[in-house]
DNA sequence: TGATCCAAAATCGTATACAATATCGTGCAC
DNA sequence: GTGCACGATATTGTATACGATTTTGGATCA
């Protein structure tokens, strides 16, 4: 339960880190300005270390960064969010497919931890925290692909999903998801390349499907950021 | 011929790009260090920015950050190089085909003129340039196909495979490329997108191949970290 | 001679201080 | 009463200072 020191890890990340996690909760709105003393404060670092998480969190698109005004959680945009699951359209099945012929007994069993780590998290009503380990299942397909530089592709991709699916989700079938993991991993441990790759697309494609992406589903955060865009 | 002042970024931002360039051109070789104070001299600022620049560079994996030790050139594997294309390979074609959908007379000037200018570097012996120029072509492909995300992805790509060709390149075939690229305009301006999509894989194959990816092609930079490897 | 340990130097990680810029409120002119 | 200008305040951008960690060199001892 506590959390796990990386020593390696300097500070900043373990601040981006937490930051992250509370963005994909859906604890901090999107579109907030995170002001660099406040954050400072709450952390007990000083700026120095929040200004590096900050952009290491820009880099991922979690927040975006505004010259002289600060440090803002982003707010994907509809066209956005289509796009980010186009470029996993277009990566993950193929890994899936590569996965299937490398799988191994333990990579199988990794996987299913995965879904039971996400199903205990749905009971317990960690909504956030299954959806991070839902995530989690499609990095670690990439890993078993063994294709490293993809991998981190797709987890930054995931990890914008994850910020998506908070923003534009319209509650219903919050379990469906597991569904086709499950489904998945049968699969995969059958080492039947071109059903997983097929049940991968289909997944992807039921997940952005899911998602309420008219134009402006709903009001702006603020006001204020209302007006300017 | 002077270099735009986009005064919106901030002074990080300028080192980064300015190490990027060297990088890319191969002025620092692979594996070199670069120490913090030496640099910030160079660039007339403070470790501050330096830092930040350096940062910017670990996440496009340009350099390697090791806690307590420094930032050293990245020094792409072999591996690396194949996942890098392999990523590249998923992602181009099918962009070349939706940006000959929605091609435009003005993509075609744009275009073109990418072809003039890296003839034009090449010419002038500027071969880092050129490279570089080549380079952006691919990216202003996924930017006419109107998919910003996938485009930042392959801008990262296109930034790697740049220190990877500068790595493993096996000189010969130096304007094969531009020929590659002239084809390849000439189906997006006739909006065949098939052709296109053909042609892009085509190219990546070739573009793949044209280096020499044998193990350890040629004896480490340094012997501590021949050492250390 | 070789290895080991320790101290000194170098370098990175973080905190603090100062400068530059943007934001916001107030007052003045019309 | 409205719009604009200007100064006060807040916040970010950058530099510098200090502490922590690693590296390096040499001295000591087997």
């Amino acid at each position: 339960m506590a959390p796990k020191e990386k020593a390696t890890d300097t500070a900043s990340t373990k601040v981006a880190e937490a930051l992250a996690e509370a963005i994909h909760e859906h604890r901090i709105a999107p579109g907030t300005k995170l002001n660099e003393d406040e954050v400072g404060e709450v952390f007990g670092v000083s700026r120095t270390v929040i200004r590096a998480a900050l952009q290491q969190l820009a880099h991922q698109r979690l927040v975006e960064l505004k010259r002289n005004r600060g440090a803002f959680v982003a707010r994907p945009t509809v066209k956005e969010a289509r796009e980010v699951f186009e470029a996993r359209a277009l990566l993950e099945p193929t890994m899936t497919r590569h996965a299937a012929e490398r799988m191994t007994d333990a990579d199988v069993a990794i996987l299913q931890s995965h879904i039971d780590a996400e199903h205990a998290a749905l009971a317990a009503g960690q909504t956030g925290k299954a959806l991070q380990l839902s995530g989690q299942f499609h990095v670690e397909v990439a890993r078993i692909a063994d294709q490293s530089t993809i991998e981190e592709i797709i987890a930054q991709l995931v990890a914008r999903s994850s910020l998506i699916i908070a923003l534009y989700w319209q509650r219903r079938a919050a379990l469906c998801e597991s569904n086709a993991h499950h489904a998945l991993i049968r699969a995969l441990a059958n080492k039947d390349g071109a059903l997983a790759e097929e049940l991968m697309k289909n997944h992807l494609l039921d997940l952005l499907t899911s998602l309420d992406l008219r134009e402006q589903t709903s009001a702006p955060q603020s006001l204020s950021e209302a007006l300017k865009a």
